[in-house]
RNA sequence: GGACCCGUAGCUCAGCUGGAUAGAGCGUCGGCUUGCGGAGCCGAAGGCCAUAUGUUCGAAUCAUAUCGGGUUCACCA
């Protein structure tokens, strides 16, 4: 439609112009354009009597039942119903402007030995719908995770454990599975607290830390081994339960240390410069800030890691875009560290891409991991829980997960979240259980009836055709929130879908009306629209709840 | 202090590749109700889009400045 009228444009003023169709308010019509206000300047005319002109041309094509010039001089646009019906049974025609490439994204990346909270749920949910729309556009892509298996917070939870367990690694057997996350937390919490209160500790727990790189004695290794895999259990648990699609490897510090270090002394001098000992970046000069890649002591630290998962990561993949999700603390830390990536390794140039979140803040008040005034993501779930229950509805983790889910994608990347429990469980409104809840009240409808109708375009009514362009809308959204990755307008536009449907609903009966075929194929239409909007955003849509 | 991000209704947010009267949800007030699932629908009140200047036929959207908030600034991760 819109290469036609860059065609009529370029057959009445020889001018190439870029046409792009817009959905104006519905009482303006079904599609609009300013091109002829864009055209005014160039050739100093009225914006109104170019419209005019194209509009004569345009109702000569036959193609729209009516074309309208209003206000400045926008044209709008109405099509036949006949077309309406027919784009919306055709959503799923998404053009990927771009070829397939192979990618990388990160879709959970928890440090092992800590517990996982909200915030790393906002994360994984965030990064796991990316990898999706990524999916939607055709690209080949890899999901991963990293984690932080050395560093100075194994030292801390390490300095507890090992006081726990007193060299019978029997200690730690008998934990039962359910205790082990808050065990986790609090060893973690306890060796925190140790390292900032008293000296002793904190040269025991330096020395603990090293030891992560290379241990000093076989119970350091039991201990460390076993609570690394209750770790990751725990962390594939979690993140299965959120939704997230499996990752297909894990990448983690121990094994990136080594190249990255590597990397960095290879490009010293010139990348990198010495100083007092340590190899350090100017990022400074690349919009970061200066930041040491390997320590005084010669041991890689997280930049340099990094830098070496780089590494790791085109070995395994060669992919043309590697996505990195982290919180916006991180933004000009991963500005200096890419910079770096791409003056060591041309082939890393425009690969690596850091898309920063806000962070998540709780309605009471700020989180807090030092308080220990954080949402633990198993207490968030039960919460769900009640909440749908109290409703008389029965839960389970895929409709508490989707609700969660959708709470968090409703904004757009970057934006602080402020979650508050009693909203997010409320389930009226903009939520994700609204949409599940719309979704399972069509589905029984179509239940109660024999499938195999067609939509029939010349009895439309005016709901029903502002459901069915809605409908239409799909394709258009999920290829802006591709080119964006921006998952949010998928969740802005579901929500406008459920409610076009709801409207239709309360003017329209289905079961057992003259029009019944008719209707049940439209309510056939919206109920996949949305269980496929739904599904690229991870969310299930429930058949009842 | 430097760099980056943000400031839209009482609250939480969309809208930002410049376009028609700035939209939702929650909350408040008022309707709908013998219903295919009311977790709904309809309506009302509520905005100098932080402020100022500029660019433009046209600015919430772009630019500059100011005010207010946030993040960050090497041997932690």
């Amino acid at each position: 439609m819109d290469t036609k009228i860059t065609q009529i444009v370029h057959e009445l003023f020889a001018i190439d112009s870029d046409v792009k169709l817009t959905r104006p308010d519905p009482q303006f019509g079904d599609y609009s354009t300013n091109v002829a206000m864009q055209l005014a300047r160039p050739l100093g005319r009225a914006p109104r009597e170019i419209a005019d002109e194209l509009a004569v041309k345009l109702r000569e094509t036959g193609e729209f039942s009516n074309v309208d010039v209003a206000g400045p001089g926008f044209i709008n646009f109405t099509v036949d119903n006949t077309i309406i019906v027919q784009a919306a049974l055709q959503t799923n025609a998404i053009v990927s402007s771009t070829s397939s490439a192979t990618v990388v994204i990160e879709t959970n990346n928890p440090n092992p030995f800590k517990a996982m909270h909200i915030g790393h749920a906002f994360n994984a949910i965030l990064a796991d719908t990316i990898a999706n729309l990524l999916d939607v556009a055709q690209h080949h892509v890899y999901r991963v995770s990293y984690h932080g298996d050395v560093g100075l917070h194994v030292g801390k939870s390490m300095y507890s454990l090992l006081r726990y367990v007193d060299g019978d690694i029997e200690k730690l057997h008998v934990i039962p599975e359910s205790e082990r996350n808050t065990f986790m937390s609090k060893m973690y919490a306890d060796g925190s607290k140790a390292y900032k209160e008293d000296d002793a500790a904190k040269a025991e727990i330096d020395d603990l830390a090293r030891q992560s790189f290379e241990p000093a004695s076989a119970i350091y290794v039991q201990v460390y081994d076993l609570c690394k895999a209750w770790s990751f259990e725990q962390i594939d648990t979690i993140v299965a339960r959120l939704g997230n699609k499996p990752t297909v490897k894990r990448f983690l510090e121990s094994d990136a240390d080594m190249y990255g270090v590597r990397t960095v002394r290879a490009h010293t001098p010139g990348v990198f410069q010495e100083s007092n000992g340590a190899l350090v970046f100017e990022g400074s000069k690349y919009g970061s800030f200066d930041n040491a890649f390997v320590a005084g002591n010669g041991r890689g630290l997280y930049a340099a890691r990094d830098l070496g998962l780089m590494q790791l990561k085109n070995e395994q993949y060669h992919p043309q875009k590697s996505y990195i999700v982290t919180a916006e603390e991180q933004r000009d830390y991963f500005k200096g560290v890419i910079a770096a990536a791409e003056l060591c390794l041309p082939e890393l140039k425009d690969v690596t891409v850091n898309i920063s979140t806000g962070t998540v803040k709780l309605a009471t008040g700020k989180m807090s991991s030092r308080d220990g005034d954080v949402l633990e993501i198993g207490w968030l779930f039960e919460q769900f829980k009640q909440a749908i229950e109290a409703r008389g509805g029965t839960s389970d983790d895929v409709i508490a997960a989707g609700a969660m889910r959708y709470q968090f994608l409703k904004v757009r990347v970057g934006s602080d979240v402020v979650f508050d429990v009693n909203e997010a469980v409320s389930l009226t409104g903009n939520t994700g259980s609204y949409l599940q809840y719309a979704h399972a009240r069509a589905r029984r409808i179509l239940e109660k009836v024999n499938a195999g109708g067609k939509i029939d375009p010349t009895i439309l009514s005016s709901q029903e055709r502002l459901l069915l362009s809605k409908i239409a809308e799909y394709g258009e959204i999920v290829e802006r929130s591709c080119r964006e990755l921006m998952p949010h307008h998928i969740c802005t536009y579901l929500f406008e879908l459920a409610q076009e449907f709801n409207r239709f609903y309360e003017a329209h009966q289905v079961v057992g009306d003259e029009y019944e075929l008719h209707r049940v194929a439209i309510v056939s239409v919206y109920a996949d629209t949305l269980k496929r909007g739904l599904g690229v955003l991870g969310i299930f849509a429930p058949d009842e709840m």
